[in-house]
DNA sequence: AATAAATATTGACGCACGTCGATATTATGT
DNA sequence: ACATAATATCGACGTGCGTCAATATTTATT
């Protein structure tokens, strides 16, 4: 995974609505009209916050009939537990090019 | 924590130069002029971005003479992890006022 | 086919944020 | 005291982002 994909995953989760979403969704899986009901945002803005969240990865979508789901993709959480550990406690350049990591010496 | 700490972490993350500020730290303390020096921002800039991380409580810092060193707080990156863990598992209401966890039914 | 429900897209608006140059502050050394 | 180095603050500017109303699209139902 790109850092790209890592800062798009810290974006998604700097704003408290998308937050919000995220740990409803850790519940269980839930459609789009579902969430909406619970928040106190409109569809449109939904549909935007959600667009996000799946775009990073953290979220997943499955379309049935006019509702669409959304779940976890704990893969992406795992990972990114994964990447923080690394950026904080990695004594070596981690294979990652676009953050330079001066660790000599 | 509450949860509009874990905000402000996320919000601090949520840029590439903060990411790199602590990528770099995460090899050794460093002042910020040594920070200034393998960055292409400004003096100020930096200044800015250092105050946020400081705010966010992933970076800590000590002055001696003229020079502030920064370094990462482990603690709360521990407390981070923990806290995605627990947001993205979790089934159950976490003690958190601020998300409305609805995992009833 | 026509209607209705769920979701997506578009365009606009205001505010938050990253950035800088200029300047202030703090501390060291001469 | 004065000059210099490191850092912080201030004010301004442009861009990015969260938000909404209006509209489009997709799918199911009658």
């Amino acid at each position: 995974m790109r850092n790209t994909q890592y800062l798009k995953i810290f974006k998604a989760l700097a704003d408290q609505t998308r937050l919000n979403i995220v740990s409803m969704l850790s519940c269980r899986e839930m459609c789009a009209c579902e969430l909406l009901e619970k928040l106190s945002i409109s569809q449109p803005t939904l549909s935007h916050h959600m667009k996000i969240l799946i775009a990073s990865g953290l979220i997943k979508s499955r379309k049935n009939a006019t509702w669409v789901y959304y779940s976890i993709d704990r893969a992406t959480i795992k990972k990114t537990m994964n990447f923080i550990d690394q950026l904080t406690n990695a004594k070596t350049d981690h294979g990652n090019q676009q953050i330079t990591k001066v660790c000599s010496k």
